[in-house]
DNA sequence: ATGCGCATGTAAGCTGTTACATGATTTA
DNA sequence: TAAATCATGTAACAGCTTACATGCGCAT
């Protein structure tokens, strides 16, 4: 996913690794961070492959090195975003896309927000009717914690419901704070 | 970490392997997921550590391996449950341990859960000033995705924060699906 | 008899992290 | 002048996943 991650943060300027872990860990560092160890190896897959081409330069005595992305490194970067998030991906996978749709036609990032967004949904349906099952049994005090991360689970996907709900028709994102 | 769910999978009752993933996957599968791949090694490794004790039963002609936790395996897991999550720690970890606190004192529980909670409540300042700036420089509309996950992080934390102070409170948990 | 769920396990590989090494520049 | 931040990079290894290999038991 890094991989993809870093093209997409060069799709506005040249920036060098140093820049790129910045920019990560300012855009979407609440639920996703990368080290050093893995953006230098990977910048260097990308300029092999040809996604990005690395030139070097001078600032006072330092040199560094800045990446550019290619023409191919865009297709890639857009095929990656435009691509379904697989059934068995992480919620950080689907809101490292997000980050970037505006990169996207706008029917697209709407469409890709509806799959997702019924997936959830059906997701949550699930864990709901687990719950129903853990009321009937009525064990509710022995295992106080064990249901928690359950509700827990329903609460974390009611939110994310909510908050597709309000991406899909642009609403003013402040009415999520206020929910 | 698998290895310490792993112990808290064999609290209750002698287990296969396969076992330890069902119930694994019912009890945490919303957030954390585990392969045979990972359970089979980390379960010899067990053995051999002697946190668990392995035997071989017959059903039928079919060969099984049941694991029963020792007095060691115990207070290795304990340790673990007890231990304060590290800052760098993930949110999955966290509701791993919750998952289990059953078997800690409700004391230990409440004070672990209020530690959390505070990290996640400065967690949510941080977000919320940096909403302000943006909202300041108004550039919203060009950067509506982009701010759409920094609003997403702040619903999410708002819903952990909600969720510990009903675990702290003992509260009904059912408080939560209406919230 | 075919496929699915039960059951155990290994090997290869992926995707990172942590710790280290090196050195320039800025700020208190 | 010391510490923090900027800047690049490598080596070791952690912690998995995926795919494969094997075979039992049951239901359709």
């Amino acid at each position: 996913m890094l991989e993809y991650i870093i093209l997409g943060t060069l799709l506005n300027s040249e920036l060098t690794g140093y820049d790129i872990r910045k920019y990560i860990e300012e855009g979407i560092g609440m639920f996703y961070r990368a080290s050093f160890g893995s953006i230098y190896p990977l910048l260097g897959k990308l300029t092999n492959q040809g996604d990005v081409i690395c030139s070097n330069f001078q600032e006072g005595k330092r040199n560094k090195k800045k990446y550019l992305i290619t023409e191919q490194g865009k297709t890639v970067f857009i095929n990656w975003l435009r691509e379904e998030n697989e059934s068995n991906s992480s919620m950080e996978a689907f809101m490292a896309k997000v980050f970037f749709f505006d990169k996207l036609p706008r029917e697209v990032a709407t469409r890709n927000i509806l799959i997702y967004e019924k997936k959830l949904i059906d997701y949550k349906e699930r864990l709901l009717t687990q719950r129903k099952k853990y009321i009937i049994c009525d064990q509710n005090d022995q295992f106080y914690f064990k249901l928690s991360t359950l509700y827990f689970g329903i609460c974390k996907l009611q939110s994310m419901i909510d908050w597709c709900e309000v991406l899909r028709n642009e609403q003013d994102l402040e009415t999520l704070v206020k929910m």
